[in-house]
DNA sequence: AGTTTCTGATGCATAATAGGTATCATGAAA
DNA sequence: TTTCATGATACCTATTATGCATCAGAAACT
């Protein structure tokens, strides 16, 4: 014989009850039924739980015990029964995003935070990637929902615009344009450029680079930073400018001044990916939270 | 139907295996009742835990929730079984403990600790009273083993000395006593002295009282204080002067002087006590304990 | 003192549940 | 195509839980 929840169950009324007949009608049982049962648990556990005589039951210490733990379990089990049909339905479960710098600079905190506050059962987990990062995890199930700089027009995918961003020219102080009021872009053919490794922001350079080419200019990229912060810390430093968006710009440290670019109209877009088929229920939550979020 | 630990226990096998035949054979059950035992789980939870096909078993989100919660409900079982049996022999339990502050400043320190050290599954519950309190609170069940001023001599009760402390007088600085090597009782005839109040203390005015008679005279109480860090406060005021013992002057907070009584040969014990039938464990591991202290 | 009325325990028959064997349907591999 | 492995189903049996009737002992009332 093996002890299981029904055990628990009738234990635990019998000990707030103390009496076998009583207790067996709160369970909707026979007295003989419960009697039975509360024999079986103690052969079972080899351990006397209620001091029996035909005027009084009572607890055991190990009785106690037992009510403690017990009482545990049964709530234990209460719990993720609910849990695993709240995941089932939706209500509860993990959605694991990916952002690059230029969204969680932006939009991507506010998303969430309302996202949340539709879905509270829900937990965000956030994964930082570039853009090819973010895809590939997409496509081996390790990501539910991308913020990546599109446009993203790979077929398996689709996306929605979150955010545009107008580049920005960021040079340091003291530099030659640091008291312009605006540039154009041709005015930056002659200068060197820092920016990011050229794999990771691939999807960046895809935006900035026809831009210049249209300008009449190839960047001259002289230092490669690991990300964002890293870019801007070289440009302080005087190491050469760069082209950027002006809510990363908010995340200088300083010594840095922000120049808009008069001549592009061109903005650079931030979206939400996500594959296209067998969506998870969390994802599909998402996914529609992000569409009856066009009004805003 | 009901979920039980069976089908918890079928589920976490086959969320191991993901193979339907390898898992009864794992459980020593024939593939037909694990599968039956799975759709009968996942009917009840109206929830599917398992994307199944020929070639393939697979967890759902949600099967993943129950593996996580269904695996912390049989370790919780497990741990309960274990811990009612552990207490239904001794091994494990609480032992509720009172103490005066004579005991605690002394003997009963080292002696717990000693206990702890050989029955590690038992809790020290420690509740502080005085003599005349914890007797009661052993009456009423509400401790297993008082450390008392004795003599204790009530039927009911057994009891065995676990320390001896000899009375000093205890002066404040400056007192025109402070400067002897030691005193005799009758010195001390006309002096104030600070007390607990009487009903508290009356197991230490028991052991006090005589001897002051014998020596010729009734101590005059002038102050009361509530315990012996407040007695010694207020003789260090000075209130007065009063006696206890030397393991209590250790807590004094300073400006203390203690004076030996040199023609006091009775010592006031401290004693265990407890009541003399139907012993929880604990206590009886506790009392065959302090027996084979005495060699110590 | 006798009777009633509680208590929990037990014997026996029945109902509910779990399990085993044989077999089917389906898809992948040979 | 055949073979093999998969999970699902049908049918019967074994195990387990339950209810009813009843017992035995103690307490409370008459």
């Amino acid at each position: 014989m093996k002890i299981g929840l029904r055990h628990i169950r009738y234990f635990l009324v019998l000990a707030e009850d103390l009496n076998f007949r009583r207790a067996s009608e709160h369970l909707h049982i026979s007295q003989p039924a419960l009697t039975r049962t509360i024999q079986h648990l103690e052969a079972e556990l080899q351990v006397t739980l209620f001091d029996r005589s035909q005027n009084f039951v009572r607890l055991t210490d190990a009785g106690r015990a037992f009510r403690e733990g017990g009482q545990r379990v049964l709530n234990g089990m209460e719990a993720t029964i609910d849990l695993t049909r709240r995941v089932s339905i939706g209500e509860a479960g993990a959605l694991r995003v990916g952002y690059t710098d230029f969204a969680i600079a932006d939009a991507l905190p506010e998303l969430l935070k309302r996202f949340h506050q539709e879905h509270p059962g829900i937990t965000v987990r956030p994964h930082h990637g570039v853009t090819a990062t973010q895809l590939q995890e997409l496509k081996d199930d390790k990501l539910d929902i991308g913020f990546v700089t599109g446009p993203v027009r790979q077929p398996g995918f689709q996306s929605r615009v979150v955010q545009t961003d107008r580049p920005i020219c960021i040079v340091p102080e003291g530099h030659r344009l640091a008291s312009r009021k605006s540039v154009a872009l041709a005015d930056l053919a002659d200068e060197d450029f820092v920016h990011g490794p050229a794999e990771a922001w691939a999807h960046f350079y895809d935006y900035l680079f026809p831009l210049c080419r249209k300008a009449g200019f190839q960047p001259r990229i002289v230092q490669e930073a690991f990300n964002s912060v890293g870019i801007l810390g070289l440009v302080s430093c005087g190491m050469g400018i760069t082209i950027l968006t002006e809510s990363i710009y908010d995340f200088g440290t300083g010594g840095l001044v922000p120049l808009p670019i008069r001549d592009v109209a061109d903005v650079m877009v931030t979206e939400a990916v996500w594959v296209s088929e067998n969506l998870r229920l969390p994802t599909q939550h998402f996914v529609d939270f992000l569409e009856h979020q066009e009004n805003s």
